[in-house]
DNA sequence: GTCTATACGAAGATAGAC
DNA sequence: GTCTATCTTCGTATAGAC
């Protein structure tokens, strides 16, 4: 379903593009010719592969983006592990981070900041989100925490990484996304401990 | 300090002003008209007042906001209740999502993430974060929290309310604040009476 | 399919009158 | 100080050649 690093199609490159430099610059700050000149893309093409433009680009990079995520969880999630589940969504996210310098979150967040009205994006990234709170409340409810429980854990988990990836942004340290994880994991230990 | 809604200077109303348009729309999708409609000011006056532009506004926007949201978590922070301090917190964002139909965030949030290399603004944001974590820290050390425990749940109270308020605003709903303080506020119950 | 050229509009910034 | 007019840059999108 992904392919990174592997033969893709103009079309997949920019998608992936646009995700990279989304993350890092927001929607409306990253021009097409931007997304043209990182993939490698033809100048012609864009309005070929994308005829909706701009938008349509955006709601492709956020569903790429969300799906690959997803994989991930569900990966680890077949671990039947929540804590190693927690620890490993955080060590994506701080990989991300170092790799950048801190400069680059995550591609939802940053899609869903300056959509505005364009709503086909926003679904996009609320399709993502929930799915990603989803599976981890599965994870959850696979160790026998109570199904509202896990629930309101499922949404302060993505929140709170979420949240800690724009402030180690800011600060240009991964400290507050280090504090959180700590938190986050011994949390979810005493929670599938009860 | 901050004046809402009484009198106010130009230069003032445009600050107050962009901060609400940068909350709902990101900096980069604010233009400078749309902030000298909404804020009333005279069209000729935004160079006369932020000589540097919208770099300049942008920055003490964020300054602006990073001081009214600490005034009030002083002002909560003086009756000595941790929780409380929580749940008025996620008062404030929850009244802000509610009020705009769940169109606006953080300003911070939103000047963060399409800052760019603009550094000044980033740097307002960073300090405004700091701040908030260092009083939610000392809300705890005052309840005996050890120091360090102090320090990574208040990194986890600002990091999963920003979050939480994202996630809201993307799925058009404040159910993700709204579980997320649920959780906070246990959390800091039991963290004081540990 | 991919290219170049260009139309069109938006927005930041500046100059100079009042 | 405030205003109008304008310059300039840039980015989306389109048209039409190859």
């Amino acid at each position: 379903m992904i392919m990174m690093g592997s033969i893709m199609h103009a079309r997949e490159r920019m998608i992936q593009s646009a995700a990279l430099l989304f993350r890092e610059r927001g929607i409306e700050a990253t021009a097409l010719s931007d997304v043209i000149e990182h993939s490698g893309a033809p100048r012609g093409s864009i309005y070929h592969h994308f005829p909706g433009g701009k938008a349509e680009l955006a709601e492709d990079a956020t569903r790429y983006a969300g799906d690959y995520v997803a994989g991930l969880i569900e990966a680890v999630a077949e671990r039947n592990d929540p804590v190693l589940l927690v620890r490993s969504f955080v060590d994506q996210w701080r990989t991300v981070l170092r790799d950048s310098d801190c400069c680059a979150g995550c591609p939802i967040v940053a899609v869903a900041l300056d959509s505005g009205e364009q709503s086909g994006v926003r679904r996009a990234a609320a399709a993502a989100f929930e799915r990603w709170q989803q599976l981890c409340a599965d994870a959850l409810r696979a160790k026998e925490v109570e199904p509202q429980r896990a629930k309101s854990l499922a949404a302060l988990m993505v929140a709170s990484v979420e949240g800690a990836i724009v402030l180690s942004r800011v600060q240009r340290d991964t400290a507050p996304l280090d504090l959180v994880g700590a938190e986050l994991e011994s949390l979810v230990r005493e929670a599938i401990a009860a």
